[in-house]
DNA sequence: TTGTAGGCGTTATCAC
DNA sequence: GTGATAACGCCTACAA
């Protein structure tokens, strides 16, 4: 296929090129007749213009780059639809990636979308170490954080209240009589693990409750690590009458362990955790869940993202924090 | 910032700029004493590559655009990661774009991409019509289709075995003795709905069971329509015994409906649906269901389309069929 | 073993 | 109202 360029476009309709582009982009006046002319040498061309040639002469490529852990989990899923809906509107396109918290997949995919030039990036980065992101933003790459933060980013994020979230999470579960409570935290070193622990932590500190160590296990925010987690809480002594799981995929696990002990949600165990689903109310148990605003923060991050490239100003490096929804259903027991 | 380019690397070492480029593409021999001049030059300049520019020289992007209806649909989601892992080994990134199942919106996105000069596009085709995307893969963009394949579209398709895997889906109720058996159905249009109904009625007529229109209804392959549709099907004189939900979503909205009027499952109504879920194991019930080799049809279309990218050649026509396993659990009765 | 130079398809600055 | 023309940053003949 012989590439049609704005030249042919030009000839074809008996004018120069600038003309051409003048009308594709509306950027000055071109008389009414010489514009139809145009037109209808595009038609008859079929002419696409190159958004490469276009995004080397303005540097810009109408591009966002979305880097997240894993594009099948569920909330990442969701926020990135949050991202799409935002950005479709500008006529950006989406980049996305996954890291599956991977810092060096991590660095990779940054390096390949800055010479890719896109014009800013979301991201939930990985635990770190974050040179490379760090680096790419004092060149000026435009990023903003989603989920987590950290405060060796030199940028803005978009996060839930994690830690009263938590908080609230299990003074509920406080409230309907537990005190051996046990959690299932997420990845050790990022921000959203130790938020929702705090809040834990705080929570039976405010009734009173002595911490046991052997109620903390970590899950590694994975199915797998949930369930093993899990199994581990079951067999402490006395096990826990409740647990406060802290994201959805070990959920999905530590289901999957209590049935392979036999126990039943909420009678023999409550349970209490991070994240909705949309079938929550479509299987049993239904679950008592912390219900972040998936779609939100993605939606907000790309806005705040666009606006910075709009300005061209470099993305604020405030924190924006989403208040998360705590839904009440039968998981945790009545 | 000043952007430092190829030239600046070249001057800074000593060296022509195409000697750089040669080392930076191991495309011709250069000395290893300049190479490593170059190298360090790289390194102090922090020079990085304009994939922008390299693409208009050699009209290539390194990217393959993703059209499916929904990013946040754990089918399309699943299938997308298969398509991740298969072109990250190769460097290729891809551009995420839903459409809603609105051919508006799929010409709109597959114009942007055709303009961005994506190598290729993998993508799950709206019901038409299809005229944007036929014209352009006349124009030579590489296209494959995922999921649902059209015989007006010219090019290849990696989809599964619809007919067989409903038709053995319902023999499987069938077998356990149920006779009025519900359909929800998909969206009309797309060959994924009639190749489900099709093994649906194959199956009944196998056995002998007349057809029934009035067990027949359409979900629209969303949650919304999965309730609408089930909850007309459960009104209907006599109520159905046993339920074929053709997707993910639509049982979401299937199981609300039974909840809604208070049904249950297998013992009130059995159900079997397509597509299985991660929390299929985890939640009752457990659900009996046709599995889709999501993430092997985005890895298998990508694989395709990337050979036919690195081969310079068209996708070939073929229409690749990956087979369904049957997943027997509770939810179909025992 | 390396350098020179033209061009990929646009846009934007000047000029008329 | 419209046209020339010089970049944008890289790759790749072709030359040496």
């Amino acid at each position: 296929m012989p590439t049609v360029t704005i030249r042919d476009v030009a000839r074809r309709a008996g004018v120069s090129s600038s003309t051409v582009s003048h009308v594709l982009n509306r950027t000055r006046f071109v008389a009414p007749g010489t514009r139809d002319e145009v037109l209808r040498a595009i038609k008859e061309l079929e002419y696409h213009p190159s958004a490469i040639a276009r995004s080397l002469r303005r540097k810009q490529t109408e591009t966002v780059g979305v880097i997240v852990s894993d594009i099948s989990n569920p909330f990442f899923t969701d926020l990135v639809r949050g991202v799409e809906d935002a950005c479709n509107p500008r006529d950006f396109n989406l980049v996305v990636c996954s890291t599956d918290e991977d810092s060096i997949r991590e660095a990779d995919y940054l390096r390949m979308l800055y010479e890719k030039q896109v014009d800013g990036v979301i991201l939930a980065p990985t635990a770190g170490p974050h040179d490379t992101l760090v680096g790419l933003i004092r060149r000026g790459l435009r990023a903003i954080c989603i989920d987590r933060w950290f405060s060796d980013i030199p940028t803005g994020a978009v996060v839930t209240d994690n830690r009263d979230a938590a908080r609230a999470a299990v003074e509920h579960l406080i409230s309907l009589g537990h005190r051996r409570i046990g959690v299932v935290a997420g990845l050790p070193g990022i921000s959203t693990t130790w938020e929702r622990l705090k809040g834990y932590s705080q929570a039976l500190q405010a009734h009173g409750i002595p911490a046991d160590g052997d109620l903390v296990r970590c899950g590694n925010s994975k199915i797998g690590g949930g369930f093993q987690a899990t199994l581990e809480l079951l067999a402490t002594q006395p096990p826990p009458s409740a647990l406060f799981v802290t994201n959805n995929l070990m959920t999905i696990g530590a289901m999957n362990a209590l049935r392979e002990r036999g126990l039943r949600c909420p009678e023999d165990v409550a349970i209490v955790a991070f994240d909705d689903f949309p079938w929550a109310t479509a299987f049993r148990p239904y679950l008592t869940v912390v219900a972040q605003p998936t779609y939100e923060i993605g939606q907000r991050a790309a806005q705040i993202l666009l606006s910075a490239i709009r300005k061209r100003t470099n993305v604020s490096q405030e924190k924006v924090i989403l208040s998360n929804r705590f839904v009440v259903r039968e998981s945790s027991g009545s």
